[in-house]
DNA sequence: GCGCAGGTAGTAGAGATGTACTATGCGCCG
DNA sequence: CGGCGCATAGTACATCTCTACTACCTGCGC
């Protein structure tokens, strides 16, 4: 609970990848106004580093095994933990952005941020305010213009993705046909496309449903 | 052109994003059997690199702004450079597993791998042999099992995720809706389909086009 | 020169999709 | 309680998609 030095930063690494973690700690170190505490390489772990070590600021990955970085994100607020966290990911989609926005993340990160913009953002978070990337924020914003799918329609936009027709998703769903085509025009409204085909390219775009490997 | 050392393998890492140069010279400085002999930010320098540095082994990320990895790999066949390449990428498409391999890589390896296994494979792609993990040779092995698209049918699939019907199609390549129908039935037979929407998410997930975020 | 793959074009018909409405029941919130 | 969003269900019609064929031309390799 005592910190050592008031000025200088505590940091908490959570990413699967060791060349990352490896990555961050080695960009960090050599600041004296930062401290990596430590790293974990899953969302369990990262709480319970969390507890233990009481960082100023989590670097969290989105994509994890297991729990996502999202997951973490609801569990930190749960607990209402004292740390900040900066989303550090590679991947972009309007969806991880807004969901990561909406559950407290402080900051926003891309994995080809310079070393200079990061010590920058952890500053800037550590300081009480947001840091998002013009960029990142542009992505934002077109994100909140939009209207959300509601469980409905994604369930049904995902079932379009594998090829079902509106007979099969009915039958499926145990629904009708008609009830599955008024989904579907939901979604093509909501998304802003033609047909269902578009819905798919736009929808895995945007990170709304995901293409498992 | 004069090795220091012969026992010791000698690296090139070519990565667009700081902090996995960073993590990676970090992961390899420690041990004496390899030395990192310089980092390359895109495809470009990495090519000059080599002709100066003479690395035996190249750290080859795929995606990249201008050159792509597997860019590299062709230009480096071209110029029958000795180095011999492994990729390090966090994406697993079976197709860009597929074109790396088929473009001269000796290795593939994920960005989550640790960093034992990254020095067994840098030593056994320096000894002359292969390393493709068990998991990324299964994909390769699905992707060889089908036949690629022609050109034209890649074309048909860019526009059907865009959500063109098939006249709208044959009007922009300036055929006949009845072609365009014919190519369809091609692409959903090829990728084992049952419909075009199904074709999108299939041809998404396995690398064969892109969604630009 | 012949076969083969790829691109082109056509026909006919069954079925799926998209559009444009109306309408009911449920649960939640102010 | 009233309004609203959501899920449900329906009808009718125009259009698009998919299937199953046949057919011709070109370029390439054996």
């Amino acid at each position: 609970m005592n910190r050592p030095d008031k000025r200088v930063t505590r940091i908490l690494i959570v990413d699967d990848h060791p060349v990352i973690q490896a990555g961050l700690v080695s960009m960090l170190a050599t600041h004296p106004e930062v401290s990596v505490m430590g790293s974990a390489s899953s969302g369990e772990e990262a709480l319970a580093r969390m507890e233990e070590d009481m960082p100023d600021i989590v670097l969290l990955d989105l994509r994890m095994p297991g729990m996502t970085g999202i997951d973490v994100l609801h569990a930190m607020r749960q607990r209402k933990a004292s740390a900040r966290a900066i989303i550090l990911t590679s991947f972009e989609t309007d969806e991880n952005i807004y969901r990561a926005i909406q559950v407290g993340a402080q900051g926003y990160l891309l994995k080809d941020t310079s070393q200079r913009e990061m010590l920058q953002a952890i500053a800037t978070v550590h300081a009480g305010r947001k840091y998002i990337p013009a960029q990142i924020a542009a992505r934002l914003a077109e994100r909140m213009m939009r209207s959300s799918l509601t469980a409905r329609e994604l369930e049904i936009l995902n079932m379009l993705s594998k090829g079902l027709t509106n007979k099969q998703t009915g039958k499926a769903l145990k629904i009708s046909e008609n009830t599955v085509r008024n989904h579907v025009n939901s979604i093509l409204e909501k998304l802003e496309v033609a047909d269902r085909t578009e819905a798919v390219t736009v929808a895995i775009q945007q990170g709304i449903i995901q293409v498992a490997g």
